[in-house]
DNA sequence: TCCCAGGCTCTCT
DNA sequence: AGAGAGCATGGG
């Protein structure tokens, strides 16, 4: 399958910190697991080379990807700001996935305090050692199988304190305490409230769980790059325009502070 | 050995 | 309501 693109780039959008289960590989190619199976994308030029995906729609792809969303528009109202402008400018290429609701929600407990590599092994050992194997991977496993757990049962994957958070969070998801439907309709701040229900949700998984799984562009997950960012660049916030796709300026700022050295390191 | 990692909970004030 | 220690684990 190809897709054709236009002002995207592969690697921003799956380096930027948003996902856990895809890998870069020796040629320059990603390969990752998502539609329950192992999928490898190469990009050259404009167009992606899609593999393992034949017999899924390319809509299904570009809406994964976040390539079925206006981000011409969306870059046109946030470069009415310098500073934004600058952001995005260093990769303008990123664009906000929508991965699966559960997925999104566990890797972001696993997350805390935590780094990006140590993540995806958590993430890969929860898979490998509880998910369903099927197509050459395993699926990531299901809320309603984690939650007749007890933390010790997780033991295996090594994420730590974090183990009791994902038996909790497993628990409310799937008794519907926490639904993935009320979560898309309810005000953000409602739906904001509902996932911190779950032990070891805070404000700032909550908004990456609302952001990179459910498109709730008005989310706006800070960490601590996100605050040190925004108390320089941004002392009194960001602008009114900017506040309905706030995450997807986040995403930006979030980058560009991580990537640019204008921050070299926590002060 | 110490410090840190896309935070959160618990406790104390 | 705000500040600060503690939390599991592993890499630098």
């Amino acid at each position: 399958m190809q897709i054709q693109t236009k002002d995207f780039s592969l690697s921003q959008t799956l380096e930027c910190g948003q996902c856990f289960r895809w890998v870069r590989t020796a040629d320059n190619a990603y390969v990752g697991t998502a539609f329950e199976r192992s999928i490898s994308i190469e990009q050259r030029g404009d167009t992606l080379f899609l593999s393992g995906c034949d017999d899924l729609e390319r809509t299904d792809l570009e809406h994964y990807l976040g390539l079925d969303e206006p981000y011409e528009e969306y870059k046109r109202i946030l470069s009415q700001d310098d500073t934004l402008r600058t952001a995005i400018t260093f990769a303008p290429g990123i664009r906000i996935m929508k991965q699966p609701f559960w997925e999104t929600l566990c890797s972001f407990i696993i997350s805390q305090n935590n780094n990006i590599k140590r993540i995806m092994g958590i993430v890969e050992r929860l898979c490998e050692g509880f998910g369903q194997a099927q197509c050459g991977c395993c699926r990531f496993p299901d809320a309603q199988s984690l939650s007749s757990l007890c933390a010790d049962d997780l033991a295996p994957i090594r994420c730590g304190f974090r183990a009791k958070y994902i038996v909790d969070a497993a628990k409310l998801v799937s008794d519907g305490t926490v639904s993935e439907k009320a979560l898309r309709e309810l005000p953000l701040d409602e739906a904001r409230e509902m996932l911190m229900k779950i032990k070891g949700v805070g404000p700032k998984v909550a908004d990456c769980v609302l952001l990179f799984s459910l498109s709730r562009y008005d989310a706006f997950p800070q960490d601590v790059w996100i605050k040190r960012a925004m108390s320089e660049l941004f002392p009194s916030g960001l602008p009114e325009y900017a506040k309905p796709i706030a995450g997807i300026a986040q995403q930006y700022i979030f980058h560009y502070a991580r990537m640019s050295g204008i921050f070299s390191q926590k002060q």
